[in-house]
DNA sequence: GTCTATATGCCGATAGAC
DNA sequence: GTCTATCGGCATATAGAC
């Protein structure tokens, strides 16, 4: 049944996406996504030149389920600080939910252009000028990227199991997070 | 030339970390390895029961010389910050010069069982008792869990190409590294 | 005991029929 | 737009030479 289309871009980035998150990335295979798109595996073709191209969209689209997360942050917060812990609890909310994909997308080395850098530029800017209530304009860039990496490396590190050792690693968060922005706070 | 032996766990390791680390981890054949060790790709399963075991020894051996390096930053400092501070300046500098096993390593899911928690625990502990001097013996390991996370993000964000606006990293580093200090001595 | 030879099967990718 | 057919590369596993 060639007519009409059986898949699309974004269907074949969706089921790629499900597939990634439930098998692993590199467990993923083109002969098995086109069988659980009930189609065969060069029919892909049509749509992504090759195999890293489709994987560079399910990251992008992982990106963009990232930050839609984040923006359901919603902004009756008593605090710049309070605002910031909420935002960084659901950025670690969805890492946990969805370990694999995020990973792959944050971990995936630029091509060789900047397409995104600093994330996605425009989707980040929201957050650095929360950030810069707190620090300034000057500084809001250097301390939005250290947010963001202690963030990052904090569910990294959990997330390849290196933190077992007991302890809540809830309370060690939320506590570093706090640490972070005390930081900043003597410095202003 | 069957006798002596030409391989051994140590020499297949350094130069699958070797090629890991020219080509990438992923790009790391068995064909491709024991053709640089002049020897045909069976042969590794006399010393390996198979890929993924090459590559955990391989991963180990990364974190041996992370940490090699971590104790060369000596003991001759003013401050716990400086040692603190001088610490993840290492930290981050082997990342850069072995960015592809630098990753691999601690990106690794830890297997079915909890091997070494927290890094290596034997290795780790020296750091955490400086830690210590700071916090308290209480909080150490929150804050060392704190510390090593914005390294490892920092890092992990850079290599991916994901700070590309500008800005001095080695400043935004160093910066985030001692606010999250001063966050901890404001707490104590 | 150490290595070679060989086979099996999966994957990514291309060419061309309909 | 989807299919069949096919190629080359790689991991795994076994049998056997020395």
């Amino acid at each position: 049944m060639p007519y009409p289309a059986q898949l699309s871009p974004e269907s074949i980035i969706e089921m790629a996406w499900q597939l990634a998150e439930r098998d692993g990335v590199d467990n993923v295979s083109l002969s098995g996504l086109a069988k659980a798109l009930n189609v065969k595996a060069p029919s892909l073709y049509r749509y992504f030149p090759n195999k890293v191209a489709l994987l560079q969209a399910v990251n992008t689209h992982t990106v963009s389920m990232l930050f839609d997360t984040l923006y359901t942050v919603d902004d009756g917060h008593e605090s710049v600080e309070d605002y910031l812990q909420d935002m960084a609890a659901a950025h670690r909310s969805f890492a946990h939910q969805n370990p694999r994909t995020y990973m792959a997308a944050l971990s995936e080395t630029n091509p060789d252009q900047q397409p995104d850098p600093d994330y996605n530029v425009s989707l980040i800017l929201p957050i650095q000028e929360r950030v810069a209530l707190l620090t300034g304009p000057e500084a809001s860039l250097t301390a939005l990227r250290g947010m963001l990496a202690l963030i990052h490396g904090f569910v990294s590190l959990e997330l390849a199991g290196q933190f077992q050792r007991g302890g809540s690693l809830d309370e060690a968060f939320n506590a570093s997070i706090a640490q972070l922005i005390r930081g900043w706070k003597s410095v202003a």
